[in-house]
DNA sequence: TCATAAGCGAACAATTTGTTCATTATCGAA
DNA sequence: TTCGATAATGAACAAATTGTTCGCTTATGA
């Protein structure tokens, strides 16, 4: 990629995610967003068509990031390393999402919380969904995916208000209510 | 009230409501709700401040039904029934919320849901917040009361979006992962 | 009946959005 | 280093939206 564009999206990002720190996600306009990030008017609209696809490019950034050992391990088609330890696998995504926290915080404060929490349980249904043969007793599995996904998307979201605890409380307390 | 001031109060509602059925909340202007509810233009800002003030009261107004008899009986400071049937309780939360389920759907579809589902917690927060003396076991209380109270706003929300199951399954979905 | 209160809608300024286009600057491959 | 390709710039534009004001009309209910 060009180095003027990696410049202009990395200022735009910066841009966003500071005034995000400040003011609401709907109180912000694109064009606040191009002063703050001291780029030309067409410039921003021509990396990004709307300000929800600017959040949502910022939001598969940081899920590159998070998720970037699980959705690696897919193209080696190891068998052997399939019976994945989940608790581990957990406890190494809540390390990631610390390292993304101040972005993570800014971004959930409003509206785009919502945004973003739907594209992260996105990414959770793909990793929780091999996990859940065993509970089928007399809940839909469907329901069951989705306890799951929630929970554990909820948890993230309250461990960003809660900054005392530690990874593997987190993944301590997530795994204290749940069934694995 | 002014007969006036609710018939106002009551179109506009219907229209909003209709017009989250066709498009995204964000993408609905109030000139839209205007023209949908048939108003003037100033009458609808002697009723509402913004859209989110009118979401709000939408909001409110369906929450006032569901919960209605769980507000009320705060009024009765009677000890002997203090000893609530939560199970009970949560089924007859259910069935409120079944009534209202066209509105909740429609507002559940976008960023809308995210605002309703805020507001939904801060009921849900002090129908549970009696509910944890036990569970203290070596997680925050605090946690616990976010857990259980996401839990059961997510199940609700699946709910609305899985018309084939009953009040009774949702409650019994809902307990089976839940250590009440 | 009649004073009060609500609804109406045109007109307003201000802001925002998304696009176009001619010009300038920067990049990177040869 | 050169030079064609690509990106950035910012002024200008139309269209839509927002929230308010104000003089007028209509409905309410005591």
């Amino acid at each position: 990629m060009d180095r003027r564009q990696k410049k202009t999206r990395k200022a735009v990002f910066e841009a966003f995610t500071g005034l995000l720190e400040k003011k609401t996600y709907s109180n912000i306009s694109v064009q606040e967003i191009i002063d703050a990030a001291n780029i030309g008017r067409s410039t921003f609209y021509a990396h990004f068509e709307t300000k929800d696809e600017l959040l949502r490019a910022l939001c598969t950034e940081i899920f590159e990031h998070v998720f970037s050992d699980d959705l690696h391990k897919e193209d080696t088609h190891d068998f052997s390393s399939k019976k994945k330890d989940i608790v581990g696998e957990i406890t190494h995504i809540l390390y990631h999402l610390n390292d993304s926290r101040p972005y993570i915080k800014s971004i959930l404060s409003c509206e785009s919380g919502e945004m973003f929490m739907q594209y992260f349980k996105e990414y959770l249904v793909q990793l929780f969904s091999g996990e859940l043969e065993k509970h089928s007793a007399d809940v839909p599995q469907e329901y069951m995916l989705n306890h799951m996904v929630c929970d554990f998307a909820e948890t993230v979201r309250w461990w960003m208000k809660h900054e005392q605890y530690s990874a593997e409380d987190i993944s301590r307390f997530f795994f204290s209510t749940t069934p694995f």
